[in-house]
DNA sequence: ATCCCTGCAAATTCTTTGCAAGTTT
DNA sequence: AAACTTGCAAAGAATTTGCAGGGAT
């Protein structure tokens, strides 16, 4: 976590680092809501962190199966996720090369798939 | 609008029809914010309604490139999105078949592209 | 006629802000 | 030492709720 904070140029700071855990932890859940219930930083330096960590591109807002934002560490990977055991697998392929047309520069790009396992159809 | 009501069970009413249409229009900025600017519906009836019309799967939340959430009207497409003028290209290719993989079933997929197009390129 | 929808006002919850003190580089 | 980060308290916004009346089927 401390070189994903120095690859930004950001200070290291406890706060910074345990908020990362968090949301790493958190993973699919890791709404604004669920962040400051798991922490007792003080809310508005929560806010002013998740901004500044959305700012400078070290996490991202995806949505999750209520609906809901939430965040997580950027990467460039693509996941399928199970609406059932929360469980999520990377997917190994990534089809966005393919897509670009028109001189269409590709800035950013998200691929969400929700479904249900097969553990859990079993069930 | 009247037939996607029908479709799903709901009743029709002016301000859902209306709340709708707000939604179609402003597409990508499809804010709560802006929808609650549009119109003079009460907001605790425009609160409401989105919540039914998100239940009832009439409408999905989607993040902008402002990291805001909005609502659009759930269709089967995907898009490409310009993030300075903010046009909208459907992309006419579904990657999404050839993902499956362990038996995993698919509810809900979605792809998200940013980039800038050719015309913003040009200028 | 029944059940759901709506506006209003108030309560509650969430988010932002200014500032002084503390940290990081 | 300079520039940024933090907690606190208070202000400001956004969202939810109860209720009585209105509307859709």
């Amino acid at each position: 976590m401390k070189e994903l904070l120095k690859q930004h140029n950001l200070k290291i700071t406890n706060n910074r680092l345990e908020i990362l855990d968090i949301i790493k932890e958190l993973d699919l859940d890791a709404t604004i809501k669920n962040i400051l219930t798991k922490t007792k930083i003080d809310k508005s330096t929560v806010y002013r962190t998740i901004e500044t960590l959305l700012k400078n591109n070290v996490i991202e807002t995806s949505i999750n199966h209520k609906n809901e934002l939430y965040y997580q560490i950027k990467e460039h990977k693509h996941y399928i996720k199970c609406i059932k055991c929360h469980d999520k697998q990377e997917i190994d392929i990534c089809p966005v090369e393919t897509i670009e047309k028109n001189g269409f520069k590709i800035i950013s790009h998200k691929i969400e798939i929700d479904g249900i396992c097969n553990k859990c159809t079993e069930k």
